[in-house]
DNA sequence: CGAATTTAGTTTAGACCTAAACAATCAACA
DNA sequence: TGTTGATTGTTTAGGTCTAAACTAAATTCG
């Protein structure tokens, strides 16, 4: 109401909510990539990449891996170069477009993922260790809100609103 | 219960929450750090570190700044000097200690941040726009069990368990 | 005291990510 | 058909972050 009581917040719930659940990410995360680094010797991104490509018998293209993974499309050449190199994935080509490529795990590509796998779900368990099936459901549910309404109402775009 | 089911997940309510949990987070940062790039010219670490000091009249110790923000000593060195090159915050003196500095806004520094500081408040209102306060509050507190049992449980050290 | 250890901060090498410019190909259409 | 515009993927320049090695100062303790 009191127009002069701005420049300190009226809405802290909002900002609290947003730190912690930066918070949060930022725990889980810091834990996955160092675990991933010391058992696996590779990176969460390298990591995202296989696992996006698991799934996918017949391979993503490079453009669908940028969108699925949202990072930009030069990210996804510098990680596929990676793991290609690495012979853990494979470009091939993609009939009737000579600009795309499938990419594709390899065998071997197929099999270090399912190893990394089985033990990065075992860390995800225990990080929501803390809460109960229903809370789990819960917070699921309450973070499919915040995402929706992210999607329906994307950045508000005074040109578009 | 039988063990060859595994390989395909066990658990994937947990595995889902936690790529639902990334994605909200991506996406809510994604759109801060494209504000704060396109109104003021800035990026989020710069606005993170300028957030931690806002309310230490006397600043904070770069070791405090990197226990606070969870990233790397070498990373708040350059952070700030570039805030101190844009004479934004300053490097002071701690008495009694000549290895560590105090740092701390200046008045331009902080007049800069209330500017900054009340977008940044609209934005992540918007972002949770999709919540009623009833619903913001449970998310604080779901997130809050996760926090803490990560915090009680770090990483279930195998060598000290 | 004085050596060994710890702590605060910096530097360095390297991975990651982005935005923007670019090359090649595809698609639309007059 | 040929031109124009869109799409796919790559390259480049630069900011960000980390781990590890390093410097300097403080602390511990024999």
């Amino acid at each position: 109401m009191d127009m002069e009581a701005r420049g300190h917040s009226e809405h802290p719930e909002a900002l609290r909510l947003w730190l912690r659940l930066l918070t949060c990410t930022q725990l889980i995360e810091k834990q996955v990539r160092a675990e991933l680094r010391e058992r696996f010797d590779t990176t969460l991104p390298r990591f995202d990449l296989m696992s996006q490509l698991e799934r996918s018998q017949d391979g993503l293209k490079m453009k669908e891996l940028s969108r699925r993974m949202m990072v930009t499309g030069g990210n996804i050449t510098g990680i596929t170069d990676q793991l290609v190199s690495e012979g853990l994935v494979e470009r091939l080509p993609v009939a009737g477009d000579r600009r795309a490529f499938r990419v594709r795990l390899t065998a071997r590509g197929r099999k270090s993922f399912a190893d990394m796998a089985q033990q990065h779900e075992g860390w995800i368990v225990e990080a929501f260790g803390g809460l109960s099936a229903r809370e789990l459901d819960a917070l699921h549910q309450l973070l499919g809100k915040v995402k929706q309404h992210h999607l329906v109402a994307p950045a508000s775009n005074p040109l578009d609103p």
